[in-house]
DNA sequence: CGCCGGATTGAAGGTACTCAATCCGTGTGG
DNA sequence: CCACACGGATTGAGTACCTTCAATCCGGCG
């Protein structure tokens, strides 16, 4: 998750920033992405296990990821905790953090990894004075929403190997939209924090892969990973 | 969940629509309050098992919802279904539609309701002139991400009593939100829908409820339940 | 009255969990 | 350089929980 994004994206969007999550059909004139820039220039590099943010922390801001990755994990009081998501390059972190103005979860870096610290009362500021800057928070906003039901889906209605399979696509796809292989690559999270974010013990986590690999869909070793049949792993999940 | 609300508290937010999950800070003047009247007139009504949208449908306006109540609902593509939430009086429906302005979910009246329309496009341009609906409008899409993950703790880390009597404790909050008994109310989804909710099976949730019934902490009919140990549903899953 | 859908209850079975041992790769210290 | 320790990962055996399948019950409605 290290190489950085295409230049070509990066000045379509926000040359400070990397936003590529605000890259769906986000329109800003030369002068529109300056000012756009010019809320955005604060940067912050965090080391593996270092936190971003802790639950319970005032919101200020909004973070893009411009390089390396984050998990999301919510504390429930009995102690018990629960990753919630895996943040790469190109997304924004926090949005939780808006309706109580303190930050509901924990985000933690899982590799060495840099960050764009996006003010949020300029950016709605900037967002009141451009339209199609004010759509795009809102549909940032909501493809959170629909990617937290599609979790939920996952975790309410799917056996393990389903839910594994169904992750390891989702990764795949999001390392090809980065520019990476689809189809090898180094997990960033451990065996535990993937069974977090499934709903799953890390043991039944563990035996799936091995399974996975029996039957010659991927092959994988400790953290590296690779899909072997990206259409049979697709059906493992939605046939 | 068929009364309506006060007309104090409509007065304070928005007298067309009823707009309770509008309700935290809001804080409109006469004359902007007007402008929001103005946009939100358009009022349905829908009958128990009434389509408010399906996923797939275009998406040009949130709703809020004016009293009643619905569930929506995401169709995965072989066919399983799963109940995404529990929409109650006083809430917006729809904002997982804003990215990609189409729905991708089904919403299905539990009763009869009545729902206001909100323009989105309307609703975006307001926001545009008046900051403190434009946080507001912020909240709720970021309240929707919270909820969300609450629900992914609940399907990824409960058992089946846990989540069964988190979704109790969450229902009796709600409705003394909206003036009714916290205690005693009457369940507007089948077994099987709550079944749907929290991940597991109509006969799993009945089963529950007896359980529940036979160690004193609710007393259960059909569809009636009573809650008659609060701080014990509340140890059932927090402790 | 009898049908129908929803709800309840029982028994058997399966999936994922728990507990525990072992393996492996990395980094550390003798 | 090797031995060792450590954390993460794998694998096995037994168990718990939830599901599945099936029968029965209940209330509303034609």
């Amino acid at each position: 998750m290290q190489r950085s994004v295409s230049p070509l994206r990066l000045k379509a969007v926000c040359s400070n920033c990397n936003l590529r999550e605000l890259c769906l059909p986000v329109d800003l004139s030369v002068g529109e992405m300056q000012q756009m820039d010019d809320i955005c220039h604060l940067k912050r590099g965090y080391a593996r296990g270092d936190y971003l943010y802790r639950s319970g922390d005032k919101f200020l801001s909004l973070h893009a990821i411009r390089s390396g990755s984050f998990k999301t994990q919510v504390l429930h009081e009995d102690g018990r905790e629960q990753v919630t998501g895996f943040q790469m390059a190109g997304e924004i972190i926090g949005l939780d953090a808006i309706c109580t103005d303190h930050h509901t979860c924990d985000a933690v870096a899982l590799e060495s990894s840099e960050v764009c610290e996006l003010p949020f009362d300029k950016l709605e500021m900037l967002s009141r004075k451009l339209p199609s800057l004010q759509r795009h928070l809102h549909k940032i906003m909501s493809r959170e929403i629909v990617r937290d039901q599609g979790i939920m889906l996952l975790l309410g209605s799917m056996r393990a190997e389903e839910r594994l399979a169904a992750f390891l696509f989702n990764l795949s796809q999001r390392f090809a939209a980065r520019g990476y292989s689809s189809t090898q690559f180094q997990l960033r999270m451990s065996r535990q924090e993937i069974g977090s974010y499934l709903g799953l013990k890390l043991e039944t986590v563990s035996r799936t892969f091995s399974q996975f690999q029996g039957s010659g869909l991927i092959s994988v070793k400790a953290r590296s990973v690779e899909l072997l049949d990206l259409p049979g792993l697709h059906a493992m999940f939605s046939s």
